[in-house]
DNA sequence: ACCTGAACACCGTTCAAGT
DNA sequence: ACCTGAACACCGTTCAAGT
């Protein structure tokens, strides 16, 4: 066989990326295999290779897209808003409602892990990092400085609100209500914001 | 074949716990397997399931032992400290270190995804929810109420804990001291006690 | 040049058959 | 009663062979 030219490299590299969400989505992370994307798309499971590196790379192309989607919700949600502790808090809602809305994806951005413990290459740790940037300006705004400090503390309250995150996403919050999450959430930030104030 | 009898029930499974921590100590969570489990302690796999319901009982048993020694360091490194805020950071702490000295181990924990979505045992999701009452109690003394507002500070602050960790572990903090975690968690708490005590 | 098909080295889980 | 061995239905990855 072979020689099909049905599709060019990067028509069969899309068909497999959408494949793949669309198996994320519909199974999760754990229902995702490089023979069901082959499977999906009509080809062999060898194709896949000829297109990425192994499945990892291919995992990494699908989060990244939505890591991209997420930035994007995350900013938006901020957009027009101009008070910095609102801004944060509109930030910190609209992260966790991705993860609501988008749970699959979520998961798969944050539970997946390389093979053989392969470091994540550097244009996906970026990616990752382009988050964290965007708590740093309304941050700034509230310390009134722009040293290290304010790197810190947008870490500091990124990383609090990642935990409510994981933990709800994973059943270990132990909430009842719905609007329960929203809450603790908004919580965090409000008296962690109120404890930054009185450093300044 | 069969009927060797070498050991009992219990010494299988007492095998098979030991096995498996010392595979993931040493290859980590995905280093694990059922077969491998099994080529350890010298008998067949199917062995395996005379003992197990199946590899996530295994695994649950497992992270069951260590959610145990993680409790005792946390609870451990908060005795004879009187002062609630040192107590907390104390806690802290010991939660970090305790990730930092079994990395695998803390990362199985949290990590391992039950199959089929099946939900979590009713008794091991207590022994998380453990670790949330351990913090409950300072928290009170500081917040000098009882109420359900106790709970939620304590869950709030132990998801931050719990994010930094979390983001350390998974290399996505982009830290480069090696203080510079304990000084984000401390950092943490501090300005979230903080801000707790002016909304008192 | 492109793609396949088969192979390799693994999985988790089940269960008839042996002692 | 206890344990095995083999089977089943899957994996990720590679690569000689076909068109």
């Amino acid at each position: 066989m072979g020689r099909r030219s049905d599709h060019t490299r990067e028509e069969i590299r899309e068909l497999a990326l959408q494949a793949a969400s669309k198996l994320v989505r519909e199974q999760g992370f754990q229902g995702l295999s490089a023979r069901k994307v082959a499977r999906a798309i009509g080809y062999t499971v060898g194709s896949l290779y000829l297109v990425f590196k192994n499945l990892d790379d291919l995992i990494l192309q699908v989060n990244a897209r939505n890591l991209e989607a997420m930035h994007r919700a995350v900013a938006d949600a901020g957009v027009s808003i101009v008070d910095p502790r609102q801004r944060l808090l509109a930030f910190g809602r609209a992260y966790l409602q991705f993860a609501v809305a988008h749970p699959h994806a979520w998961r798969m951005i944050f539970e997946h892990r390389m093979n053989d413990d392969e470091p994540v290459p550097e244009w996906y740790e970026k990616r990752i990092i382009r988050l964290f940037l965007l708590v740093e300006e309304p941050v700034r705004d509230i310390m009134l400085t722009d040293d290290a400090a304010v790197t810190q503390a947008a870490k500091a309250l990124w990383s609090g609100v990642h935990g409510v995150c994981i933990l709800y996403m994973t059943g270990k919050l132990d909430v009842v209500r719905v609007g329960a999450v929203e809450s603790l959430l908004e919580h965090l930030i409000r008296t962690y914001l109120a404890g930054l104030e009185i450093g300044r």
